[in-house]
DNA sequence: ATTCCGTAAATTGGCGCCAATAATGGATAC
DNA sequence: GTATCCATTATTGGCGCCAATTTACGGAAT
């Protein structure tokens, strides 16, 4: 009780500088192409002047910021190609597990996707960007996981963010939104009948349709 | 000229930290469980202390090392689990574009490939094992580049670093090297016939066998 | 008026020091 | 003789300063 109690309060103050920059990047709070000066982010986040190095240097690894020597860095922007490029690996990399998600499939986890596809429902109306965006990877973490394959999901979630730069621009629209929340019902019916191929299908266009995230 | 001197000088002083504790780590010389203390690295690799904290926190965040802390860094040793379920990933993402493969398939390329194929056969009798394992990385890289995703192809690098560590060990014999020589050429027939159900199940075999390395 | 150059301000990036924490060895008590 | 506790040592990790490079600004010359 103290101990979550003292980890909240400490969390509040000292959480983890590249996780709050990597948050702000994916909710679009800092555009593409924003250049990130240190002596900012060292102000923004309340952090010291190595901790800004180290997460800038992280995010660069990553490819979500781009680092120019000697000049600066600065957040990401991936054209057309890139994106397109990125879709394609997740398609394959999706789809290629379905049959596995669905060899996997139980009442139970039926039922835990469908609260969760509902808690993504419920997001698009109520919920702040972070917290929609949140329930998404929630959803489809737990979809993923049902393959059975950590590492997969870990990749996956990586791949994912490695093309978030611009992200909620494109999610904004509320009919693609709810297009979202439709898709993943529709995924979980498929996987509840054991249809493979229609899972598939879904796993494509969901992907597809919003370049980016889906 | 003297533009490729100076770099081949600077560069044999003054190579990145990383790239160097990295080949370390992939080549064995640094095994499996190793701790990696950052007086040692500084001495070994003759650099300051900064450079190799910046070193081991980028391969820490790769899962090349793993980080305990305030006791130190130590190199990842990966259960056989994790390493399955990576080779299944990698079965899956190269079988994915096989079709691409073939799909861009032309003369010149075949000609390219079989020119890396025999340079891997000639690293297997002279070269060193790093001379070995750039052969077979460029055979691979080329291969993967034909599907014109260039984002899949440093994906794909990066998964086989991630669970490349103990990584010539099952390499070192001398059979199962003759085997992947072997296969790669007839990766190359497949391409060079079309055959997109051989390709794929070559693929499979080449990353299976050797549980790691392929 | 425009362009070029030199100087000043700002920003990045390397480096070393010192505190905090864990491992080690020895001494003491049981 | 063995176990436990304390002191010493070694290692990690945070932090700030200073040099190097770049950019911005202003003045002078064409």
């Amino acid at each position: 009780m103290s101990d979550d109690l003292m980890e909240t309060e400490a969390s509040t103050d000292k959480k983890d500088v590249t996780e709050l920059l990597l948050h702000d990047i994916l909710t679009g709070t800092l555009p593409a192409g924003t250049w990130l000066k240190q002596i900012d982010l060292e102000r923004r986040y309340d952090c010291t002047r190595p901790e800004v190095r180290r997460a800038l240097d992280r995010l660069s690894q990553k490819r979500l910021v781009q680092h120019n020597p000697n000049r600066g860095y600065q957040v990401y922007e991936l054209d057309d190609q890139r994106t397109q490029e990125i879709s394609d690996i997740r398609v394959i990399l999706e789809t290629g597990i379905a049959d596995r998600i669905v060899a996997n499939v139980t009442p139970e986890s039926v039922r835990a996707l469908r609260d969760l596809a509902r808690a993504f429902d419920e997001m698009s109306f109520r919920g702040s960007i972070m917290e929609h965006y949140d329930a998404n990877l929630a959803f489809h973490r737990a979809l993923l996981m049902l393959a059975g394959n950590t590492e997969l999901v870990n990749i996956i979630a990586e791949i994912r963010q490695r093309t978030a730069s611009a992200p909620v621009s494109q999610w904004r629209t509320r009919a693609r939104i709810e297009q979202s929340a439709r898709e993943h019902h529709l995924m979980v019916d498929a996987l509840e009948a054991r249809d493979l191929a229609e899972l598939k299908r879904l796993i494509e266009i969901h992907i597809r349709q919003a370049p980016i995230r889906a």
